[in-house]
DNA sequence: TGCCCGATTAACT
DNA sequence: GTTAATCGGGCAA
């Protein structure tokens, strides 16, 4: 049986806990698969919502690590964040891409699509399948409605730039499992 | 109070 | 490749 990871396991650098993510499970009510691509917001990172102090929005991400942040994108969508690193320190790692392991005919029926590629492929889209919204922003990773799983085995972890932002654009911090077949959109193959 | 724009997605051409 | 949808957060005034 996979570990379970707890609260322990936030607490290290985003940077540390990002990669260490891939290849593990995330379920919500039982539903949700492989985490095969996230990214790294550090707080002194121009990209990250914690760059500028705490507010109303990000005050999870300056709590305690091991919690959920989740916020509300382009006023459309859900994206969901794990807390990392110590209380203050207000850095996260966003979920991007799951490989739907558990609960298909749910994510099937929420996300209006059948193909399994589709499900979770994109950190809108892995909302909209686990069912995640505002209401879950602050709960605790380690705690039901979430469950999550450590890796079981190797995992090759690729880097690149991260998707979607416009500040500190070259740093390399979207992680993924290599050659997954579930990733948002594909890693640019090493020279 | 007003204005700009975003850690996105799907449906276009 | 391009663009509309859609709205709350953050900052200037």
């Amino acid at each position: 049986m996979p570990k379970r990871l707890t609260k322990a396991f936030f607490r290290r650098s985003v940077h540390e806990v990002a990669p260490d993510l891939i290849g593990a499970t995330l379920l919500f009510n039982g539903v949700g698969g492989r985490l095969v691509e996230v990214e790294a917001y550090h707080h002194t990172d121009p990209a990250a919502h914690s760059f500028r102090g705490p507010t109303a929005r990000n005050a999870v991400m300056f709590g305690p690590p091991g919690y959920a942040y989740v916020y509300r994108s382009y006023g459309i969508h859900w994206c969901l964040n794990f807390v990392c690193e110590a209380e203050g320190s207000a850095s996260a790692v966003l979920i991007r891409a799951l490989e739907p392991t558990a609960g298909l005919p749910r994510m099937r029926r929420r996300r209006g699509l059948s193909d399994a590629r589709l499900l979770c492929s994109g950190p809108g889209r892995v909302c909209e399948a686990l069912e995640i919204t505002g209401a879950h922003n602050g709960l605790a990773l380690d705690e039901l409605p979430f469950a999550l799983l450590a890796r079981s085995g190797e995992v090759d972890i690729v880097a690149g730039p991260r998707i979607g932002i416009t500040k500190a654009v070259e740093k390399p911090w979207r992680y993924g499992q290599k050659d997954s077949r579930f990733l948002s959109k594909p890693f640019k193959p090493a020279t």
